[in-house]
DNA sequence: CCGGTCACTGACAACGATTACCTGATGGAC
DNA sequence: GTCCATCAGGTAATCGTTGTCAGTGACCGG
């Protein structure tokens, strides 16, 4: 309130200098002569001056800024990615800004257009479902994590989808068990249609019927995941094998089968979570961890910032299934 | 790569006027001729122009953005104050830059100083332990969520935790517990003093003894939460209840329990969990709800940002305790 | 003693938008 | 017919910083 901004200006004619001089000083030119650059350090020290980051952010055309787009910034997954690319930009002296695309595709599009309008001067985004061709016409680059975007051929930081959905489904399988349900996210997301996929090729090459009811692919956060677990758990014949192709429906998937008891259905999550270990059974998960898959793409940011071109290539980041007990649980009714 | 930036002279001058009579159209300034605009507003469609808000900023003195500052990114309760603001911001045009202090007071001063260097319109601030006395010299509008600050008689969004933690030990006191452990974050962050001081009062009145080996105070994440757990439990008179004042320790707290299959202590969180409610037990907690808060929150940033004077006054947002079995197991053996 | 480096410094013009101030034109009141 | 209010729009300054380029001495070799 009472303060009034202290600009460079005010610093220089402190310091006796232009402007110019003492701009060199704070930006650690060594052309300024030794005393020079203690007058303006001085000055700079006494008046408490600060840059105006906006002012050298529109001088240079880049702000020092990443930006992120997640679908969602409050799924842990997301919010460990976060933390992770914050923790890396910090000692650049570089600022986050998060945006969430809500799962809405023509949101996506303009929070991605008001993020370049602010002039990142990167962006670090798990897209949702726009065609992102509209990117080749932009300089700034941009790194796609978790999923490979759409409509573009630029390279993403990803996991195998598909092949470790393939996997889990082999592995339930190897216990016995035949009828296998699968809980996705809606299928426009890319990750969703990749883990189906795994899940079909899977499910064909064993010979298992594959049936409708036992695909939930619409479950975009734990309520619906725990709603149609439970729809699940109540047909003819339910399944004996629950595979849920993301950590957030997963916690859904949890909450039916403990709330009914139902131990003793195997389980299989695409994903980790907080608890998964201390639930009885264990839950057997494929360790897909955000921060790997953020540091992973921070990493080709920056060197993209550094003038790197971007790849084409996808750079996959390996998984392990992690046996704990719920999907090693043996089918007891050999189902039809 | 290809296209060069469209700047507001190029579309003046597709549409034939003047730079200000543009600025005026895209800031939807009512005086302006119906053909002119609707001109001006063709050129800016068929350019496909995007403001730069850097410049617009500068110009303006403050940038549409808000600054949140919290201690850990990552952990639960921040990412969904975090998304709650985001939501919040969205629909008014304002972006969302955050940072972590990761538990640095040092590192917090420097993060709050480069937001203030943005020229953020305004700051919402989880307080770790400085000394926020600067603010005072500052206009920028600052709402503190969670916790009180130090230095500065700013009010702040939180949670009456004094009598939150004292009714958590009354409520454990009532199913005959009377060794009631205690774990918190470090004592430099205000909410575990709160807590505990909440804690010691309701032992006093209680007329229970309070022991130094029952108080675990620097668990700052679940791994050493579970590390106290582990070594509370192996005392010669372990305690028959457990208080864990923060959801991320309580994470801990459950583990350390579950993985000993000690499911016969009882168990209290301050802050609720993914799979609180899933355990078994279902883990008791206080519903410390951050979206609540962040919402609050917003709600007074942007009055501020609207010219409402900062009050001093805190605002206390009511809390439930929320009974689901762990903090309601009688205490079986009657500790001394 | 002169031309040429070299180290240091400053004046000035950007960056791209907004805005204070000003100009012409129109039109109604008298 | 004159005058003033009103409207549409233009000109140029401005936000605070940094890049460009020019300029000043000092110092050196010839």
């Amino acid at each position: 309130m009472s303060t009034s901004p202290i600009r460079l200006r005010d610093v220089a004619l402190a310091a006796g200098t232009s402007t110019k001089t003492a701009s060199r000083v704070i930006n650690g030119d060594a052309r300024v002569a030794v005393d020079t650059r203690k007058r303006v350090q001085e000055a700079v020290d006494s008046l408490g001056y600060q840059v105006d980051l906006m002012a050298r952010s529109l001088r240079k055309g880049v702000d020092d800024t990443v930006g992120i787009v997640v679908p969602t910034i409050g799924d842990p997954f997301f919010a460990k990615a976060i933390e992770e690319i914050e923790q890396m930009a910090l000692p650049r002296g570089i600022n986050i800004l998060v945006a969430s695309n809500s799962r809405d595709p023509h949101l996506e599009r303009k929070v991605v257009d008001g993020l370049l309008a602010r002039r990142v001067a990167g962006l670090i985004v798990t897209p949702f479902s726009t065609d992102y061709s509209f990117l080749e016409r932009v300089s700034t680059p941009v790194v796609f994590l978790d999923r490979h975007p759409e409509g573009i051929n630029v390279g993403a930081v990803i996991v195998d989808d598909e092949g470790s959905a393939h996997r889990i489904v082999m592995h339930l399988a190897s216990f016995g068990h035949r009828r296998i349900a699968l809980l996705t996210d809606g299928l426009t997301v890319k990750t969703s249609r990749l883990r189906r996929e795994g899940y079909l090729r899977a499910m064909g090459e064993l010979g298992f019927p594959v049936e409708v009811e036992l695909q939930a692919t619409g479950c975009v956060d734990a309520a619906q995941a725990e709603a149609c677990t439970n729809h699940m758990l109540d047909l003819p014949v339910p399944p004996t094998a629950i595979f849920s192709a993301r950590s957030e429906t997963s916690l859904g998937v949890v909450r039916a089968l403990h709330l009914r008891g139902r131990t003793d259905i195997a389980f299989v999550s695409f994903g980790d979570f907080a608890t998964a270990d201390v639930l009885n059974p264990a839950v057997t998960v494929i360790d897909h961890d955000p921060r790997v898959l953020a540091r992973k793409a921070m990493e080709m940011l920056s060197e993209r910032l550094d003038g790197t071109p971007a790849s084409a290539d996808d750079f996959v980041i390996p998984v392990e299934l992690i046996a704990r007990g719920s999907g090693e649980l043996p089918a007891l009714q050999a189902a039809s």
